[in-house]
DNA sequence: GTATTTTTCCTAAAGACTTTAGGCAAAGCC
DNA sequence: GGCTTTGCCTAAAGTCTTTAGGAAAAATAC
């Protein structure tokens, strides 16, 4: 009965860890109990059902995510910044796939809101300010990256790409030419 | 005891319904034994487990989008059937949430290639014949066009876009406007 | 320094879902 | 009609979630 310091926060950390490493749908209470060495009715008095747990977990990856897309494009613009970014998404969700599954997770509004949610579309716009576009065309333009991705992340995760050449490194790189020449040719003209 | 009909295709089919009633992450064989009024482990006459279900609904549904983007896409070209087979997936993501989670069910390799996924890498092949890509540009193009498809319905249908303007019916035009004028501009030099 | 309160762990138990085992009746085959 | 197969059932064991109530540790008050 030696008290352990837990606390809601290492309870998400360590729901991350086991993400990463059983997949998050499998996160359990009963496992993240057995992993701190207590039984699985103690969760209880920090988290009060396994959905707020798994909502903590998600918070949580939104949070460390958007701290390394933040640390990416300090101090670079243009394609460069554009690059950096995308490739902090792609690296996490290989590094982390149960953390970025996590990352997908649907949010009420409010608790969407309240993540780290919004700093990572300011971080896009952040990236988009060395296109020189106008509005919409900016906000459309950061839900066109991010769309792409999360996109290419998440196919790229499930393996869509990875049983045919060329390997997917190189479409990425594609993709990152392509997005950079098409924000860099000016409007698109907009239907 | 009046033996109803059922198969494994019937069960999917009716399991693809609930899903897109209370998600796909609810379906249980609990919930779908009660819906054709049956006891739970009837069910397992039919299916192995709860997970050879799961994949059962992903594999339907991912036939069923596959069939949609073929008859959109048949009879246009160019522009005409970018437009045509985006809109397929995001109507598809919309009108049917629980099966468009189910259809980004990880399945394993040898599944995967059994399923409707090839069919779907063919119908994005056939969009892009209209723009004189050659290869590996075709595949890349495959790749970037996936990830803006699923990328896009998958964050609209998370909310990302729905709290703030402008709405997401003119990003998603913007975008396909962007796809198609990048696709036209030839060759993304590649690094 | 002791008494009181709060916190955090425990045991116990109920409820839901999954899965297996074994039985019985309906469908299909000769 | 008899025989086999199939599809439904009841029963039961295992896992996970969640609540209730108790006991000891930590924090707080005097």
């Amino acid at each position: 009965m030696a008290r352990l310091g837990l606390t809601p926060q290492r309870l998400a950390a360590e729901g991350a860890e086991l993400a990463d490493e059983v997949g998050f749908d499998q996160v359990t209470a009963s496992a993240l109990a057995q992993r701190f060495g207590v039984k699985v009715a103690s969760l209880y008095s920090h988290i009060r059902s396994t959905q707020e747990l798994k909502v903590r977990i998600a918070l949580f990856a939104l949070n460390e995510l958007a701290d390394r897309a933040a640390e990416a494009v300090a101090g670079r613009a243009g394609k460069d910044a554009l690059v950096a970014l995308g490739n902090v998404y792609r690296d996490y969700a290989r590094k982390h796939p149960g953390r970025y599954a996590a990352s997908q997770l649907r949010l009420d509004p409010a608790t969407a809101a309240a993540s780290a949610g919004p700093r990572h579309a300011q971080l896009a716009r952040a990236v988009l300010r060395g296109y020189q576009l106008g509005e919409p065309e900016q906000t459309h333009a950061v839900r066109l990256l991010g769309s792409v991705f999360h996109g290419f992340a998440s196919l790229d995760l499930g393996g869509a790409f990875s049983h045919s050449l060329p390997d997917s490194e190189q479409s990425w790189s594609w993709a990152l030419d392509a997005l950079d020449t098409m924000l860099s040719c000016g409007s698109t003209g907009g239907s």
